[in-house]
DNA sequence: TATTTGTCTACTTCTTCTATAGGGTTTACC
DNA sequence: GGTAAACCCTATAGAAGAAGTAGACAAATA
């Protein structure tokens, strides 16, 4: 299960995605349109702009807006920022690869293979499925490219 | 992640499978082999238990067996039993359905058809693998199917 | 300078995870 | 029938994480 943060965060992101083209975006907007606590979305926005995926603008007219290429930022990139690993356990992580204590012998644990191929089958559509994947936010970053030729 | 609680009752009901033609086994044996905190295994236990998939008898020689046919028992119903839905979110579970109270329009939601995928794609392998298929169980289980003849 | 916006710190509340403690009950066997 | 070996049951507890909330502060702009 992923956390409603990273939910939180993914909604979040694709709502940027597809507002680009307008600027700055407003923590408040994104908290109406994704009926997502605002106090809470707050709290993401800050996690998402210390791992520079977003920048934001104090003050009047300030805002939010995506840095980060919605064609380059996955979906399983998104979900490891906030929850950490996709692996179901820490031994078949490659980025939070931890061994289990109890584990007598990881090389012939038949569950840690098992787990291997849900990881690899997890990360096979997480890590290949990107923000601009998402229906509008591909129109729209189109429709943006095309503006700035 | 799947809890350690569903990965140490995984290792037990293994171990059981391989020991099935011994009868009954002692849960401080299961314990030691496989490294699990005692009355933690016994919680555990107690639980696969009640849902009957293991049976117990008590006093002196007394011990747990194994009652599902290993090749009948998928490690996806073993981690549901102890740690409820494999989906990474509620609303793409069947068994463990629930609408996301945010969530604007379920039908339209494209965070929710991805992660059906990976629902998919995790249930696919989990409820295909069964704890016969664990090399050492199969052995044993063919071995105890011969010798009933 | 007033208003709008994000920033920062701290706190809360609830739940789940991961156990541990300790006595109770049942059974086999001498 | 006594005793030791097992599982059974209830309660407790510390740590961590999830999901938020409150409120003062800082910056930008009009």
């Amino acid at each position: 299960m992923i956390s409603k943060k990273a939910k939180y965060a993914l909604k979040a992101l694709l709502y940027l995605a597809k507002q680009h083209d307008r600027g700055l975006v407003l923590i408040s907007e994104v908290a109406a349109a994704e009926r997502i606590p605002r106090k809470f979305l707050e709290a993401i926005l800050v996690d998402l702009k210390v791992q520079q995926v977003v920048q934001s603008t104090r003050g009047k007219n300030g805002g939010y807006t995506l840095v980060k290429d919605p064609a380059q930022l996955s979906v399983g990139n998104v979900i490891r920022m906030v929850d950490g690993p996709l692996a179901p356990v820490h031994c078949v992580s490659h980025l939070y690869y931890r061994k289990c204590e109890e584990c007598v012998d990881e090389a012939t644990c038949e569950i840690r293979l098992l787990m291997k191929r849900v990881r690899d089958a997890t990360c096979d559509i997480l890590d290949t499925t990107y923000l601009a994947d998402f229906s509008k936010v591909t129109a729209l970053v189109v429709e943006e490219e095309a503006n700035q030729i």
